[in-house]
This record gives C-alpha cells, sequence and structure tokens, in this order.
DNA sequence: GTCTATAGAGAGATAGAC
DNA sequence: GTCTATCTCTCTATAGAC
C-alpha cells in the first residue's frame, strides 16, 4: 500500500532544486493542513477550500500539487501508514515481555498525544469501510500480526507472560490507546477538562500500562513513566512525503 | 439531549389512528435505513438520497417526515444514546464485580455484535467533535460515570478488586469491546475472514472477559460462555422512535 | 509555477400536482 | 398524505491570464 499510491506532480520532481525546495514546502504545509482537515470533518465532510485556507494558499495550487481531492487523501493516508507500523519492533522472541509491552504501549500512546490527527484519518477510513487502506490491512499489517502473534505466542509458551490470543490482545492494545486520540472528545467531557495536558497523558498511560499488564500477567516496570516526559509537544507536524 | 432534540412531524401525531400506524410504519423504516448509510458514510458523506433509496421511499418523504437532514440525523442519534446508557445498571455496591463486570462486557460485545451500525454512527460524532451530543456526554453520561466510578471505588477499597482509575478502567471497555463494532474490517482483514460469525463473537468475548477480569485482579466466571449463545440475529433492526 | 474566474456536477430542499 | 419535477447552492475541478 505504502509503496501503490497514485502519482502526482508532488513526487515526480527533483528535490534539490531550488524550485524543488518550494515545492516541497508547500507540499508539506498541504499535507499538513489535510490531516487536519480529514481529521476533523472526513473525507467527504472535508472541503478543498478549507484545506487550501488552512494551508495558506491558493485553492488551484492543491489541485496543481495533488490533482484531485482524493489523491490529496491517499497522500495523507500513506503518511499515516508509514508511521503505523513502527512501534510494534520492540516484540521479538529474546525480548522481555514488560519491557517490549512497556516501550509499545507508551509509543502508541505518545502518537495519541502528539498525532491524534492521524489517528482520526485513520479510525475514519477504517469505520467507513477502509476502501483505500484494503491492501495495507490485508497485506501490510496482517502479515505484521501474524509475526508478532507468533512472538507472543512463543512468549506464552515459554511461561513467560499468561496465556492471551495473541491477535486479541493486540487489538485490545491498539483499541485502548487509540481511544484517547479518536474519544478524546468523549473523555474530555466525561471528566470535565477543556483539554488532556501532557501531565493527563502521562497518568493515563501509567494506568494503561498498569491494566494492560495486569491483563497479560505481568509486573509493572517501575521505570515506566520517565519514558513518557521527555517527547516533543503535541503539534501537528507532518513528515515530508519524499 | 435525549429529550432535547428538534421536535419534527415525526413525533407530533396520534399514533393510534390508522395513518398513524403508517406513519410509524414508514419512520420507522428511513430510521433503519439513515442509520446505515450515516454509519457507512458519515454525516456529511451519506445522502438523502441514498436513504430514501434505501428505505423505500421518495426522497421527499424524508423531508415531510423529518424536516431537514441534520433533524433526521439528530433522531437516529437520539435512538443510539438512548441504549448507549442502559447496561452499567448491573453496577451497584452490593454486587459481585466479576458478576458485574461479566454481565456489562458482555452487554457491550452484543451491542457490537447486532447493532454494530448504531456503533459506527456514535464513533463518527465523536470522531468528528461531537457537536451534535455535547450536552449528553457533559451531563447524561459525565453523571453516569461519576456514579459508577464511585461504586468501582467502593470495590477497590472494599478490597474486592485490584487498585485501578475507576474511569479509565470504564474507558477501557468501552474502547475495546466497541473497537469489534466500529474497526470490524480492520478485525477481518487481519484475521483473513470475510464475516465475523456469532462463534466468532462468542470467543472474542470470551478473552475480552479474561483480559477485562485479569486487569481488575479478579477470577474467571465459568458462567460467561451461555449468556452470549441465545440473542437475537444480527440484523440492524431499530426500535421504534415514538 | 501561480492564481482568478468559472464551468459543471451533485446534493438538499420544496412547489405543486395528484 | 404522497411523489415528481425543479430550484438553488455548494463544491470539485479546470481554463486561461499573468
Amino acid at each position: 500500500m505504502a509503496n501503490a499510491m497514485a502519482r502526482t506532480a508532488a513526487d515526480t520532481t527533483d528535490t534539490t532544486s531550488p524550485q524543488g525546495r518550494i515545492r516541497r514546502e508547500n507540499v508539506e504545509r498541504i499535507l499538513k493542513a489535510a490531516e487536519r482537515i480529514f481529521a476533523e470533518a472526513g473525507f467527504a465532510g472535508a472541503t478543498m477550500a478549507d484545506i487550501a485556507e488552512r494551508a495558506g494558499l491558493p485553492k488551484a495550487n492543491l489541485h496543481y500539487y495533488f490533482g484531485t481531492k482524493e489523491d490529496l487523501y491517499r497522500a495523507v493516508l500513506d503518511n499515516i501508514l508509514r508511521m503505523w507500523l513502527a512501534p510494534i519492533d520492540s516484540f521479538t522472541p529474546d525480548a522481555d515481555p514488560s519491557v517490549a509491552l512497556t516501550a509499545y504501549v507508551t509509543a502508541k500512546m505518545e502518537a495519541s498525544r502528539t498525532r491524534p490527527h492521524a489517528s482520526k484519518v485513520f479510525a475514519n477510513e477504517i469505520l467507513h469501510g477502509g476502501t483505500q487502506v484494503e491492501r495495507f490491512l490485508a497485506e501490510d499489517l496482517k502479515s505484521l500480526v501474524d509475526a508478532k502473534a507468533g512472538v507472543i505466542d512463543g512468549w506464552v509458551a515459554a511461561g513467560r507472560m499468561a496465556p492471551v490470543d495473541a491477535r486479541q490482545f493486540l487489538f485490545m492494545i491498539w483499541a485502548v490507546t487509540q481511544h484517547y486520540a479518536d474519544f478524546d472528545v468523549q473523555i474530555r467531557k466525561v471528566l470535565g477538562r477543556r483539554t488532556l495536558t501532557r501531565q493527563d497523558f502521562a497518568a493515563m498511560t501509567a494506568e494503561v500500562l498498569r491494566l494492560v499488564l495486569r491483563a497479560a500477567g505481568l509486573p509493572e516496570l517501575q521505570i515506566a513513566e520517565p519514558q513518557v516526559s521527555e517527547l516533543e509537544p503535541p503539534t501537528d507536524s507532518v513528515p515530508s512525503i519524499s
């Protein structure tokens, strides 16, 4: 999927020339604006005019760089999918299950805090049928889950954690961690808070870790908290597409 | 919120006369069709023409019964919110925590199986800001969570379950159980299944129960499975609005 | 390469016949 | 009460000036 996206003007040009620099900056501004607008309104609810305004560019430029609205949406999704798979690398046969799970849950909670729009765009895509990410789900993600489920099964077989259905255990981790980005409105209203601060996220991460580790029959690590504290601020910066 | 919805032609007329019967049937067909279309496409992506076609009625009838698209959407949401709060009634100070949690998780998983469209409409609404359910979240749901968190705190204080942050424990249950409705596409693709059967849901419910009860430091009940087996089929029937 | 002005399609809503 | 035909507005996309 990550390599099967539509070819557009945005990725066919030399990036070392001066023109390439402006292009790269504009593309990045558009992608950042688009991620936000698509997160807030969904694909159908987002308008090219809204995205253009947020990016501070004329509407026609979006079509110049990305062709159609759907092409732009796919480029945004592509950015998101690329980072979606990474943090689970900590799951290896020789790793300590407590350490690996702590690292993974912490990374997922950090993603919910620092890139909430990305999580929402993905959630919205899945919620409405996931037609744009079908291959990603059935190939890339399935392969990864199959592999990591094997690792977890090995941990269970070795008596290093309580018996779990490995795939459902992963679903649980995804559901719980992404919930803090996707359902933030509900969480804030129920807790009576206007915003969720970095401190709130540190506390929520600690509690999620406690519940997940207990569900896995593992002791809680005492070093969990420091890992959350020194990361970048909650902006919505998007990595370059090129 | 449930009582603060827009008044429309749909709820101002006598329901005992012959006309009232036709009206009630049409309203129900429209609501059922609308729940499905709004779930599949979101508010912005859904069209009145799609809903009308699915309901087997001319487009103009939808406007006759519900006024605007937004009024119809609110009526659909109202139906959903009404059932959203009910199953947590099993949480009472004197209840056995294992029994109460088992009943609640089972009911939530059943809701994901039998009313997936309702779950998706609600998820979509929250995902995009929840402007139509603000009061529901900040008043009805917050009150309920405050009350039930008190019950859980009592169970913890009495040493009847492991220490948890009660509100976050509830968030975890919501996240995990609703995930099976909202992210069904992802789950099916990753598991390599075309559909999730009643048997699949029974197995998934058992595993979710195992994880949740373990996270709460509670023993698993042996009577869990039978509770899942004899419920209505996975249609998308919607209760009458009147 | 950039932007204004506009064409063209699609959607919500309604008038008015039945 | 019901439904066809249509009005009007919004949004995507592009033509063409600069």
